[in-house]
DNA sequence: GCCAACGTTGGC
DNA sequence: GCCAACGTTGGC
C-alpha cells in the first residue's frame, strides 16, 4: 500500500471541483518522473489533494485511486493543450488514473502547519525547488496529515 | 511580479 | 553527447 499527494491549482481544479464531479481522470501530466509515480497508483491508494499557487497553500483533502492508470486521451487530441504529437496509440506515452473523492478537511493543512510538525517536515512537497506534481508520501507522514486535518 | 530550480529542445 | 537557450512551475 502506497500514499500518495497530488497539485492542483485551485482556480483550476479544486478539491471543490473533485467533490462537485465525484471521480475524474487525471489527465495532463507532462513529467516522467510523475508518470511512473502515476502508472504505480493501486486502487484504494489514499491520495492527498494540495492546493499549489493558491491562497492558503494547503493539503485541503483527501481521495482514492478509484482506477489504476490508462492511457491519458490528451496526448493523441490535437485540439487539448496537452497534445503530444510524438504520442503513438501502440506505446502510448502519458497514462492517467481515475480518483475519487473523499472529503474534504474541515481544517486545510497549510503548508505552514507542515513545516512547523516534526513528522511533515521532510515532505517531498516541502522540499526546495521540487516541482514533482506527483509525489508518494511515507505512512507517518500521512497519518501526520490527517492528524492535523482534526479541528 | 520576481526569480530559482528544473526539464526540454535543438544546434553543433 | 554536450550545453546554451528557453519555457514552466510554484513559492515568496
Amino acid at each position: 500500500m502506497s500514499f500518495w499527494l497530488v497539485k492542483s491549482e485551485a482556480q483550476v481544479y479544486s478539491i471543490d471541483s473533485l467533490r462537485a464531479d465525484g471521480t475524474t481522470l487525471w489527465d495532463g501530466v507532462r513529467n516522467y518522473q510523475a508518470r511512473n509515480y502515476l502508472k504505480a497508483m493501486q486502487p484504494g491508494e489514499p491520495v492527498l489533494f494540495y492546493h499549489s499557487n493558491s491562497d492558503p497553500l494547503a493539503i485541503v483533502g483527501l481521495a482514492e485511486v478509484a482506477q489504476s492508470a490508462q492511457p491519458d486521451p490528451s496526448q493523441f487530441d490535437p485540439d487539448s493543450p496537452y497534445y503530444d504529437p510524438g504520442a503513438d496509440k501502440d506505446k502510448p506515452r502519458w497514462f492517467s488514473p481515475i480518483f475519487r473523492f473523499k472529503e474534504k478537511f474541515s481544517v486545510p493543512v497549510t503548508r505552514e502547519m507542515l513545516l512547523h510538525t516534526a513528522a511533515t517536515r521532510e515532505m517531498i512537497l516541502l522540499q526546495k525547488g521540487s516541482r514533482l506534481s506527483i509525489q508518494p508520501v511515507q505512512e507517518k507522514e500521512f497519518e501526520a496529515v490527517l492528524a492535523l486535518s482534526v479541528p
